[in-house]
DNA sequence: TCAATAAAAGATAAAAAAGTCTTTTATTGT
DNA sequence: ACAATAAAAGACTTTTTTATCTTTTATTGA
């Protein structure tokens, strides 16, 4: 595996889609949203409901619904969306997986772990939803396959 | 999830555990492992097989049998048992799991991921298995719970 | 009000990861 | 040769993750 699971990869890439698509002024479906990413569409639909329902992202029933994001979840850190679903194993706790590893007893990877978990962590943080928009939108940067 | 699969942390977490009675010179059974890493005996058994065959450690069968290394294999980087468990997903492919992710088609997270991917590769190349037993014999550094 | 649309919810199913238990094989010292 | 030891191998079971299919609920526009 990566370092995401696929449940988050395919979240990800969803809420990328859905927000690239609200800077345009439109809601989005869950077929067309599989379809955009590449996702199984009714395994995305468990995920989006999910999201929706942590306020990641917004959805609305009935004809001319969908799902689309407001201006402030626009501008929430990347980071957000990773805990939402997989939480925060990937920067807090040990990397060998023993519980009482900390500062004082540690791990023989604590330090090194550190380093890393802190560059996911503030890779993460310090990247909002909407500033991958730009790149979409010149179709520089892909969402399929 | 960590970073790594649990079956990953064990892997580590015997090898250290094997490396470091090794430079005491014994060899050391399944049960004891089990026991100094805290993980199910039997499913250690598997993990063990399969990094012995592999050439991570040695096995002997038989009274005063276990397991143990050679000096070749203690210099050996700590990527190695990771690629032998988890693959090299972890440095290698699309953060977001996309196929077609490459330098001129990127996903949005291409260069970040690139980052985190290099920091995590350059770690594990440049730790070899041995040099975690200094820490381990002063008691400075935990391998159980 | 009604038909169409689209998400929410629920119920399974398949595949992979994690864990357990039993039997077999190899080695050793007596 | 044989009993004891310890890994190797094999057969399962459980849990988690990933995926699919069906039914229900909410909304809209005609």
């Amino acid at each position: 595996m990566g370092i995401f699971s696929k449940t988050c990869e395919y979240a990800i890439r969803s809420v990328f889609f859905i927000a690239h698509r609200t800077e345009k002024g439109t809601r989005v479906s869950i077929k067309e949203i599989a379809t955009g990413i590449s996702s199984p569409e009714h395994f995305l639909a468990k995920i989006l409901q999910d999201l929706s329902k942590k306020g990641i992202v917004k959805s609305a029933k009935g004809p001319n619904g969908g799902f689309y994001m407001d201006e402030s979840t626009l501008q929430r850190p990347l980071v957000d969306v990773v805990e939402a679903i997989d939480g925060n194993g990937l920067f807090v706790g040990c990397g060998l997986g023993l519980i009482s590893c900390s500062e004082s007893k540690p791990c023989p990877l604590h330090n090194e772990f550190k380093v890393i978990r802190e560059n996911i962590h503030h890779m993460l943080v310090s990247t909002t939803i909407k500033e991958f928009n730009g790149d979409l939108n010149l179709g520089i940067t892909i969402l399929k396959k």
